[in-house]
DNA sequence: ACCATATGAGACATCAACGTCTCATTCAGA
DNA sequence: TCTGAATGAGACGTTGATGTCTCATATGGT
């Protein structure tokens, strides 16, 4: 059967142009179907019959980055030891999804109430909990709220990915720049 | 003569059309030139004659953006006591155009290289001296870059503003929030 | 070598936003 | 009250991106 190997390649191609068009958009969002086809070296008939339209494209790179947040969370462990080495290993996990994440924050306030997809609200639970145990366990101060916090855990990481790209930070120095500027900003202050 | 008074109410105008403006696009950044309108209270027509079109508009908001940032460079007196106070200083002063320097910082993307206003290296230069001071002076540490500690002012400075927006932060905790979290993360850890 | 499928290139209609225009109305100052 | 400028509403034409279509070509499996 043709149908294994044909949806095989389909998803592998699928995934590859995910990619490059998170890539591409990450850096220019308002980048044009045809550049994203180029970019992904095909032609924009057959971008098109990958996905359905543009709105397609922005769902199903939405899709990829909530499965790559989620697969991050999973292997943070965010519930074993201290909350400031969970949050290391979050910060740690998320450097290769940094870009699609990227976008998708700044891009998510044009997803205007109507069609908001319920994943990121388990996310930003999951993440939210982390700030949380941190506080309770007297590690994170407690004058900055769980929210606040996870809100800046996302722009930090935006903004650095932006800033690799700009060369305005080294690449390898993402990981350090997040997590102790963070860090640094959340825990408590012994007196 | 009818020019001084001409004069004054258009610019007047102008001013208030470009608040209104700004506080749209920060929301939503697609806006159409006829919902910049309707919010603004006028008519499509009237604001082509104020804003020859969209980029004269962008523009004009920038300029704005620069003019806001830079008067609260100047209020904030970077050079006077401690980094740390003058940096509190500055999130102070940044607060009321935090919206508007929100949209120009997720909206400078799509300036590609072309014709990125000069104004913003001389401000981005003013605070990132202002880091490099504190560095000197012990008061901040030195395995975060300056460049990198600026970008992170920007960006919770509008990811807070953001978060306001959609009411994850109340409005009065702006400043704590992102002070704090800043100077935590920048401060020199006592050994 | 053959055939089915996927692909790339391009043509085409559609559509939304833009920019320009006109015209009736409003409003302020003389 | 009169007059001229500014405004709002709306009617255009234009443009750029989108989505759909066809057809020739390439590719991969048999």
């Amino acid at each position: 059967m043709s149908h294994m190997v044909y949806g095989c390649l389909m998803t592998m191609d699928r995934e590859r142009v995910l990619r490059t068009a998170a890539a591409l958009l990450a850096r220019k969002s308002t980048a044009t179907m045809d550049e994203v086809a180029r970019a992904a070296g095909i032609g924009r008939a057959t971008l098109h019959r990958h996905f359905a339209g543009r709105d397609a494209l922005i769902r199903a790179l939405e899709q990829l980055g909530i499965q790559e947040f989620e697969a991050a969370l999973d292997k943070a462990r965010l519930d074993d030891d201290a909350a400031s080495d969970a949050l290391r290993r979050l910060i740690t996990e998320m450097d290769p999804a940094a870009d699609l994440l990227a976008f998708l924050y700044t891009e998510n306030q044009l997803f205007e109430g109507d069609q908001i997809n319920e994943g990121w609200a388990r996310l930003d639970a999951r993440v939210c909990d982390l700030f949380r145990r941190g506080q309770q366990q007297g590690e994170f101060r407690i004058d900055l709220t769980p929210a606040w916090l996870t809100e800046a855990l996302y722009a930090l990481v935006g903004s650095c990915a932006w800033a690799v790209m700009d060369g305005r930070v080294a690449k390898k120095d993402f990981q350090h720049m997040t997590a102790e500027l963070l860090l640094g900003g959340a825990r408590r202050v012994e007196k």
